[in-house]
Order: structure tokens, then sequence, then C-alpha cells
DNA sequence: AATTCGGGGTG
DNA sequence: CACCCAGAATT
């Protein structure tokens, strides 16, 4: 039996009854790819109900606000791909006439539509011809067919593109791409992968070579880049703060969060206390005191945050101040919604900090 | 060709 | 702790 064969009974078999394979709907199998960019199902799941529920249609996406997507996104990380998403609904509605495009040249057009969304896309919603390859397909594949190209390295991915090419099965196309990813996260799993009851058992290579832990190979590593950020609640009389929309570059982008003095080590409360008194600009700030207790470290992919939250008091009413109590209707980083929960809602830690 | 975009689950 | 996740965009 072939290999697309083998993935389509298993798949038959084990398949999980997700939301977006009851559809070809494109908008809803957009939705799902865009969710679960480097995102577990498990993870993603929770997003798609919420997702679907505000925003039946490309259309409901379309006419709302970015900060009310942004919002309904916070907490699964990768920002770029909700603004994407918005971006790509407002587009649909204004230029396509609120259709998807059916094929994979015209889907990469797209803002947050890659090589493999457009896949995704083009297959499982439209039937078309086009491998899927994921990080799951990566794995099964570099495993089954015993390739020790770096699935990272220009060379692998265009191997890989191309031998999944090769051994796809386009008449099954919908249920062979998911089936395949669906394996790989299920079955041909990174760790322990379960090769006693695989269906493929006596034809992978990496089983035969004892090559299964050693593969997919990959190559560059992440580096860590260790920052500081000394945040400042700066209250006044009527418990109003300072919260602002994070721009430019960088993490976190078009999210809220407190002004903050960043360092490029762990700073002095009397060497913070003169930075305050400079961007605070000439309210009377009285004395500084640190909110949390114990040492925050938020840990990225690529940044661990070294994170102080400040208390800043100043005498007299904040012209651009926002009511405390109005904080949690803004799309913030996990790490300023854990503040606000901990500190500003089930308040008396506050007041005894 | 490398980096940089989050956050949470897993072993 | 390191690794991984239905990758894309930027440099």
């Amino acid at each position: 039996m072939s290999f697309s064969r083998k993935i389509l009974d298993w798949y038959e078999e084990h398949k999980r009854p997700l939301p977006w394979r009851q559809t070809s709907d494109p908008y809803k199998i957009w939705l799902s790819e865009i969710l679960l960019q480097q995102t577990r199902v498990a993870q993603g799941l929770p997003y798609y109900e919420k997702f679907i529920t505000h925003f039946p249609t490309v259309y409901d996406l379309a006419r709302a606000d970015e900060e009310t997507v942004l919002k309904l996104w916070q907490g699964l990380g990768y920002y770029s791909r909700a603004r994407n998403l918005h971006a790509t609904a407002r587009t649909i509605a204004e230029d396509y006439e609120g259709r998807f495009p059916d094929n994979h040249r015209d889907l990469m057009r797209l803002k947050g539509i890659g090589d493999y969304t457009a896949s995704a896309i083009a297959s499982i919603s439209f039937g078309r011809p086009e491998p899927v390859v994921d990080g799951n397909v990566y794995r099964v594949l570099a495993r089954y067919f015993g390739v020790e190209l770096a699935i990272d390295s220009p060379k692998g991915v265009k191997y890989f593109k191309e031998l999944a090419r090769e051994v796809m099965d386009m008449e099954h196309i919908r249920d062979y791409n998911q089936g395949l990813m669906e394996f790989g996260a299920l079955h041909c799993k990174p760790k322990n992968p379960e090769c006693e009851t695989c269906p493929l058992n006596n034809s992978c290579h990496a089983l035969q070579k004892g090559q299964v832990s050693t593969l997919p190979v990959k190559g560059n590593k992440t580096r860590v880049r260790e920052r500081f950020l000394n945040y400042l609640f700066v209250r006044d009389p009527l418990n109003r703060t300072l919260f602002r929309k994070r721009e430019g570059r960088g993490i976190w982008q078009n999210l809220y969060e407190f002004p903050f003095v960043e360092a490029d080590r762990e700073i002095e409360k009397a060497a913070l206390q003169k930075e305050v008194a400079i961007s605070i600009g000439d309210f009377r700030v009285k004395d500084l005191v640190r909110i949390n207790n114990n040492k925050i470290i938020h840990k990225l992919s690529h940044q661990h945050l070294h994170v102080n939250f400040w208390m800043v008091p100043v005498d007299r009413e904040l012209p651009e101040g926002i009511p405390v109590g109005s904080l949690k209707e803004y799309p913030v980083p996990v790490l300023i919604a854990d503040f606000i929960e901990k500190y500003l809602v089930n308040s008396n830690a506050l007041e005894n900090a």
C-alpha cells in the first residue's frame, strides 16, 4: 500500500472532530490556519470559537476596529497575525467582493499568507492539488524518507516541498493534507513517537536505521536577549493612570502598556527615581514603591524580560489619565494583563505594597 | 541567509 | 531546562 493511502486510512480512523473540518468555507479555513500558525490546536481552538462568534463572516471582521481584533487575540502571541488578519479581511471585503482567491498564487499576495497557508487554503477549501509542509510534515517526511537536510535551510525547504508534492494524493488532497499533519501531531510525535503501532513501521527509513530521535535535522538555534524593564504605575488622586499604545517595531506592536524605563541591567531605586522625575515632567513625584515582591522574569522565545512594576504617586490630576477600572478594556500583553489582574483588580495586594 | 516576531505545553 | 507548535515578514 502506498504512503498516501496509509496516511488516508490512518486519518479516517483517528482524526479529531475539529470545527473547521465541518466546512470548506474559505473564510473559516483561512481563520483557522492563521490562528494555528506556530500554535497548537489545543491553544488555538478557543480563539477560533471566539472569532467565529464575534465575526461570523469576513465582512464582520472587516468592519471591526483593529483594537477589537487585538483584544480578542490577546494571549495568543505573534500579534502581527492579528493585524494582518484584520488587514486581509478588509482587502477581501473591499477589493475581492468578499470572496477569497481560489489558488496558491493569488492567496500568496494577501497579508499574513505565506507558502504554507496559501497551500492549505487552496487545497483544503478549494481542492487544489497543493502540498502543505508544516512542522508536522517536515518531521514525518524526514523520518519516513530518511532526509537529513536541515528543515530550516533553503535547500531543505525546497527539497521537502518537492518531495511533499511527489508523494501527495491529489485525488483526496483535502483529507490527505490534513491527515499528514494530524498524523505528525498525534502519532509521529517529536518525542516518544508510537512506532510500534505505526502503519508505516515496515517501510520507515528512520525506524530501520535507528534515526527516529535524530530526525528531522534543524540548524539555527535561537539566541535569547536579556532585557530589563521598569513599568511605572503612575497614579493620580482620582485613581487614574498613564497607559499607552506601543508603537514602532519590536514586540507587542499596537498593544497597550504602562510607561516604562528600560535599562541595560537591573536598576536601583535611586537611579530609577531620577529617570522618573525627568519623564513625568513637572509633576511632583512622591516616593517610588516597588509593587512586585518577587522577581518577574517573563520569558519569550527570543527575550527574557526582567520586569519590575513601580508605584509612582503624583499629587494632582493627570490630563491624559485613564481610570484604572477601564484598563481591562485594552489589548495588552500577557505580562501586563497578569499585573492588572493581580494588583489592580484583586486590589488589596497593592495597598500592602 | 538570519532574525524576529509570544505564549504555553511537553518530557 | 530545551524543544516544539497546522509560519510569515523583515533585514
